[in-house]
DNA sequence: GTGAAAGCGCTAACAA
DNA sequence: TTGTTAGCGCTTTCAC
């Protein structure tokens, strides 16, 4: 049973006190670099660690940043986080997650433990059914640095980095136009979520860009899964005047139309164009392989992070900094929507 | 700039002392129920909020887990983090994450901050680089719980859950049997780690069990990915006596494997059966769907952190555990190697 | 260039 | 049932 070696300890050993060790160890300029370099061998071989705890308290900060996300087993939250983790590891900093699953209360309760951790900063995707922002006004008062990813809420002050699922709807439906289809559908989100709603919008953006009447029936209120894309092809077909291709919310919906449209016979891309959003990992995997947009998952969790160390910098110079981060999507066109190839 | 509250602050206000208000809030019996109702009452008026770094080093312990994957983008790891978390959470613990890339050295490093950290456990998957093992040794040195998942090192004394991937490939190859598939190959991992090495095991396992001669020549040494898959399926189609079914390390190789008899106009499952290992999400959206074997990752997690607090309590206790969790492997069959059906 | 001493905020003996 | 006191391990001001 080893007990914890600390700086007293290696003072002792050295006939010098804690109060040099430190130092020593902090790279203090005040001190000799031979005393440095025997303190360090002492540590070594007493095999120190630096009891980040105690120093964290003395400091005031702990150099530890709270992630929530909704759930660490979907893909694009993973990735988000390897995103951030693979920055904030190189600037010292380590994370700390919690999952919300998709709960208003689990959110909160993640806040209401970062607060009590002493995090240095909050990086949140907010959960699918929150509709109660207290928890985040209240750590906003408490003058924590804190930024949304992905999901934001625009209306309490808090920056944000996301992509322009606007333009990544627009740029979607633009080139299944350009591909020469006729009548474009869409499968939408749930209205109440911002990201879903900004798609919808750009898919009409688009639409009228291009002089093309916007037409109630070819929007099907649908979701992110197989299901909602089977339905809505269904829906689709029964038209009398059926749509020939589809831009779909989210790849699994895209998912489900083509095996919706494999079941009905209908040739894609020929006869039937189909293009996702997402970029999950299936989509240059099945057949035909699926056009999509990319969200740059990897870059969301770097820039995240990058604008809560400037919002951590800033916030010590009390200098407030109102940024919100939007990245480019990035068009990933494959064989569902490629007719001019074939 | 609200400053934030102390224990002292919340004392001052109703005429009592820190430890008193430290009692009345940790629900401390010797306080009686009016006054815990006092406290509890300002600490939520003046917005208080522990700070639980002071009480970590005042107890000594942290109430954190270190966890250390190869990389959160890593779907698998992902899903066993959320495992982890699911039920972490509820025992008040929260999850440290560090990455180490399949890079020893970062391994190392997650150890070092961990043990910095004064985390209270660590949980590790070991990085596929990682040949040298001095970094685990010092953690266990230093008495602090540790347990390996998925990735383990068998001969450092450590506890760990996996799966059996022994049994997970003897059952997938005796499907193949079963299912009528004369000369069964298999397309190998690194075999290095034994994970692999084991499923390569089972491989030859089912066969002997069988009476079927094992032979060298339908054994290809890949690796996870498309392109092995692709490979080994090239290699095998060359020989004068091809093989009529495979056993694939993984779900990536034997979506390589699958895409090569594609293209060479196989067809799946009449002519050629494959299974894969893994369950990777892809698996049920391809062409034909793939059997496959899952590994339990979210129950992984779970067992891992269980075994974790086990180890954590028995640290008190000063009694030594010796216990490796193994998970039974699901089978997954689907249409690349059910000929029965068709 | 180094030491003495105080204190970050909390908890737990011990005392009353 | 409550208060007094000490201390977890570190950093930093101030003094020398």
């Amino acid at each position: 049973m080893s007990l914890k070696i600390t700086i007293a300890d290696i003072a002792n050993e050295l006939n010098t006190t804690p109060a040099t060790v430190s130092r020593a160890l902090n790279d203090h300029p005040s001190i000799s670099v031979k005393r440095k370099e025997i303190v360090r061998e002492a540590a070594e071989r007493l095999q120190y660690k630096r009891n980040k705890i105690a120093s964290s308290l003395r400091l005031g900060q702990s150099g530890i940043i709270g992630v929530i996300i909704p759930s660490a087993e979907i893909n694009f939250f993973g990735s988000v986080v390897h995103g951030i983790e693979s920055i904030a590891n190189k600037s010292g900093y380590n994370i700390l997650i919690y999952q919300s699953n998709e709960s208003s209360e689990h959110e909160a309760k993640g806040i209401e433990t970062f607060l009590s951790a002493r995090v240095d900063g909050i990086m949140v995707s907010i959960a699918k059914d929150t509709k109660e922002y207290s928890h985040f006004i209240a750590a906003k008062k408490s003058n924590i640095p804190i930024v949304f990813f992905d999901r934001a809420n625009i209306n309490l002050g808090i920056n944000s980095v996301l992509i322009d699922d606007y333009k990544g709807a627009f740029i979607a439906t633009q080139h299944l136009i350009e591909q020469g289809y006729k009548r474009i559908a869409h499968i939408s989100g749930p209205s109440h979520l911002k990201i879903f709603n900004d798609r919808l919008q750009g898919y009409i953006g688009a639409l009228k860009e291009n002089n093309i009447n916007v037409d109630g029936e070819l929007i099907f209120q649908g979701d992110v899964s197989v299901e909602a894309g089977r339905s809505g092809i269904q829906h689709f077909l029964k038209l009398s005047n059926p749509p020939d291709a589809l831009f779909a919310v989210e790849d699994f919906t895209a998912l489900g139309a083509i095996k919706e449209l494999k079941d009905n016979n209908i040739s894609i891309p020929n006869d039937f164009g189909v293009i996702g959003f997402a970029n999950e990992k299936f989509g240059e995997h099945i057949t035909p392989t699926l056009s999509t947009i990319d969200q740059q998952t990897v870059q969301m969790g770097k820039e995240s992070f990058l604008l809560l160390m400037q919002l951590m910098n800033d916030g010590q110079t009390n200098v407030a900094i109102d940024k919100n981060v939007i990245l480019d999507p990035i068009p990933i066109f494959r064989n569902s929507s490629m007719r001019n190839l074939k």
